[in-house]
Formats: C-alpha cells, structure tokens, sequence
DNA sequence: ATGTTC
C-alpha cells in the first residue's frame, strides 16, 4: 500500500487522488484529503492535517471528515474542510463556517468582447474602483438604518428584488436563490447588526475583489453553451462575504457556546472546535443567526453586481440588459445547510459545513436551477490575480464523494506577513500590467503585495483533481482585464 | 476574513 507520512500521520492511498487517515484513537470516523501527491505536499505543510483528524472527533459526524485539494489551516477546521455533522444526534460549530459567514463568489455575464475593452482597461478599473466601495471600514452602495438591516437579514435577495436593487433572474441564479428562510434576525446581536449597517454593497479587504475577466478557455463546450459562456467573452467576477456583521455572529456564537457547552468542548482535541449539540438551544439560535449573515453576503453581493452594472453603463453607454449583464451564478464557500444525504442506504438530515468550499450538485438535482438542472450546478473558482479563474459544474460522483462538494480557490502558499516580505505591492502592480495586461487598482499596496500570484498555489492544478475526481468538471477558464480590491 | 489584538 501507497503511504503518505508527515509528523506523526500516516495516510493510505485509497486511489489516485484520495488519501485517508484511518480512525484512530477517538475519532469517530476516518478523515480523506482529495488531492494530487503534489498538493498534499503542501497541504501536509501547515496544521491542516491535524485540524482534519481533530474535526473527525465531532459527535455525529458522518462518512469521514474531508479535505478538498486547496486546503490549508484554518481556525479549527481546515480552510477546505467538509464536514457533515448529524442535525439529530450531531452539532453544528461555528469553526466549521468560519468567520466571514458566506463568504462567496458571484459570475455575471456580458455580451461584451476583449476587444471592446480594448485600450478602456485604465478609464474601466478606475470607474469601478471610484464607484464599488472597498477596503476595511465602513461605506457601502446603501446606508441602512435598523428595518432595513432587520428586512435584508430576513429575506436576503427577496429584499433586494423588492427594492429594485435585483432582478427574479438574479434570485434564480444564486444558491438558495439567495434567501435562507431558517433566518432569524433576533439572534444576531445588536453589535453585529451596527457593523453591518454601513457595509451593504462593499467588497472588504484581503482577498476579497472585483474582477473584469475574458473567458479564454472551454473545455466542455455544451455544459459552456448552458452557461451561456464563450472564448473571449467578458465576465465580472465579485469575491466578498458578509464583512463585519458575519464576524461579529461567529465571534458571539464561539464564545455562548465555549460557555455553555464545555463539556462537549472538553472531550474535544481543540478548543477551537467548539460545537453546540444538535437540538440544542445555541445550535438552533446559532443557525437561526448564521442564515441571517447568509443572506446579508448575497444582499452585499449583489449591491456590488448592481453598482457594477451601473458603471458598466455609464462607462460604456448603454443599458445594462443590452450589455447581456445577466447573473451566471454566485455560490457561498462558507457556510454550514441542513441537507438529506444518503449515509450508509439511509437517508440523514446533515448539519454540512462547508468551510472554504463550494456545494458542487450533478446534473438532475432538484435544488439545481432549471436552466442548469440538464447539466449541473456552476462552480466558480477563484484563482490569482495572475493565473485566473476556472468555471466548473457539478460532477457525477459528488454526492457519493464529498456530500456534494469542491475546492473554493486556489489557497495560500504563503501567509500575509511573509508575502508582504517577499514582495512589494506597486511591483506586483506594474508587473502585471506590463506583462499580462492586468490592470489592477487597490485601497493598499500591501494588499496587493499580500495577494500577489505567488502566494497562491496551482489553481490548475487543484482544478485538475477535481475534474479528475468528478466532483467538479471543468467548464472555462477566464483570465482577468481589471481587478479592484481593498 | 476582521472597526487587521481577547
């Protein structure tokens, strides 16, 4: 047998691309890393794989705890992590979302061509940089008093559409159609709400951006022509999450329940995988409050769609529906979702984490929109500001491998302080441009040296796994034209 | 990720 040994953990080849870690000591069930040796190689870098084997310990936890191929540590979980926990005898851990609660990446569509950008690239990156507020801190597209935050936290998207701010397309171009009804805005705290007020329609800071890109590639040329994508085509890519007001509901959440549930928390190998027991009063409070700052992040993501198609307009000078502005899909690579999947011949309501990575449905699920149910649902995966963006679609072997999921993005190689060493932020700019026509424009150097194409690891690459494991089935590639950030 | 340190 083909064996990976690392510091103390030793996996087992399965097959080509699945490693397991098999059930030791109290783990409740074996942990899987779905990955080339390659990517093991730097997924065995950092704690990611001890933070695996720790979450296999969750009460309820069912199959095996796992690791898509872009993971890397993360707080209690792995940044990657997929973790089903069961809704009746399980729990739920807020470490299993992480702290930017929804988290996600939207694809809009236009009909627009390079060639159309062609020498507007400067005029288009600052237009859009001027207009889609970014960076740490308050300032979004609307300032909200205390209803409208209550309404947005309550219907999500069907606010958005209420107010005009979306379209009936938009709401079914999103997962969940951009509303979770679990919601319940009086568990999200009043601290929470405030930081949210000032940040609806804004991008944040780190690794969250805005991205013009061309589609250069297609490597499934029907499953493309659903999607309604074709080479040279200009997308826009948005990457932000729920900004102050997810933080704050994770933050709170992880100190009620270390309270209140330290005993479950005692027999657990991290503190930082603190979980409140399935039927539980904080867990039902907890999800209650995480679908709130669930569809506050699609709320936030489509204010900056929306801000984006004004800019477009006046840019170009025309409406946006002629310009085809129209939602490919936005998919959410933070969160946890009460869902029924088979385990073991029966079929459980699972508590899935997804934390850093994306739900990957096949062709024919029900909960796939109707202009992609023949194909399957689209998976949009960020890469670097220097290596693009890969477009999937939910492959035939997901919901036996991985409860229905994928990779989120490429995942750091590097952290934010020794790429801020290695390199300097206006180089990262000027290289880009020069070399790769990339036109980028940030709030902060720094960022941009913290985000440059070498801390991230081959996109490609982790795209390739999944395709290769027919979770995620490679669709287009696009590489960017413009890119703001915070 | 984050009013960038509980």
């Amino acid at each position: 047998m083909t064996t990976f040994d690392t510091d103390g953990i030793t996996l087992e080849k399965v097959r080509e691309n699945v490693w397991e870690i098999p059930q030791d000591g109290e783990m409740r069930v074996p942990a899987r890393v779905l990955a080339s040796e390659a990517l093991l190689e730097q997924i065995s870098d950092d704690k990611t794989l001890q933070q695996l084997k720790n979450t296999a310990h969750l009460p309820g936890i069912r199959k095996y705890a796992l690791c898509m191929p872009d993971g890397h540590q993360g707080y209690g979980f792995p940044v990657g992590g997929v973790a089903a926990l069961d809704a009746e005898d399980g729990c739920i851990s807020p470490g299993g979302v992480g702290y930017d609660i929804n988290c996600g990446v939207r694809m809009m569509k236009t009909n627009l061509t390079y060639a159309d950008l062609d020498g507007r690239e400067e005029e288009l990156v600052d237009a859009l940089f001027a207009n889609v507020p970014s960076g740490l801190g308050g300032g979004g597209v609307v300032e909200s008093g205390i209803e409208t935050i209550e309404a947005i936290l309550d219907r999500g998207m069907e606010w958005a559409l209420e107010e005009g701010y979306a379209t009936p397309d938009d709401l079914a171009h999103c997962e969940d159609e951009g509303v979770r009804p679990d919601s319940d805005p009086s568990t999200v705290s009043q601290k929470a709400k405030d930081r949210g007020k000032n940040q609806i329609g804004s991008l944040g800071s780190g690794n969250h951006f805005l991205e013009v890109q061309r589609v250069t590639d297609v490597f499934r040329e029907d499953v493309a022509d659903a999607y309604g994508l074709s080479e040279d085509r200009i997308v826009v890519l948005i990457h932000c999450g729920s900004r102050g007001l997810g933080h704050q509901v994770c933050t709170d959440y992880l100190r009620k329940i270390e309270k209140r549930h330290g005993d479950l928390l005692a027999e657990l190998p991290d503190k930082e995988l603190a979980a409140a027991p399935a039927g539980s009063e904080l867990a039902e409070e907890y999800y209650g409050a995480m679908c709130a700052a669930i569809n506050f992040a699609w709320v936030n993501r489509q204010l900056v769609m929306h801000r984006t198609r004004e800019v477009f307009e006046r840019v170009f000078g025309r409406d946006w529906e002629e310009m085809g502005m129209e939602l490919l899909y936005d998919v959410a690579h933070n969160i946890a979702k009460k869902e029924t999947h088979d385990v073991e011949g029966e079929e459980r309501e699972l508590y899935v984490h997804r934390k850093g990575a994306t739900r990957a449905f096949p062709a024919g699920h029900p909960e796939v929109p109707t202009a992609y149910r023949e194909v399957g649902q689209p998976i949009i995966i960020p890469g670097s500001m220097g290596t693009g963006s890969f477009v999937l679609r939910g492959g035939e072997h997901s919901m036996t491998e991985t409860f229905g999921s994928t990779a989120h993005g490429a995942g750091r190689v590097m952290s934010r302080t020794q790429a801020k060493n290695e390199f300097w932020g206006e180089d990262v700019r000027d290289d880009l441009r020069d070399q790769d026509r990339v036109y980028v424009k940030a709030q902060s150097g720094a960022t941009v040296a913290e985000e440059a194409p070498g801390v991230y690891k081959d996109v490609d690459e982790v795209v390739r796994v999944s395709d290769a494991l027919g979770i995620g089935d490679k669709v287009a590639r696009t590489f960017p034209v413009c890119n703001i950030k915070g």
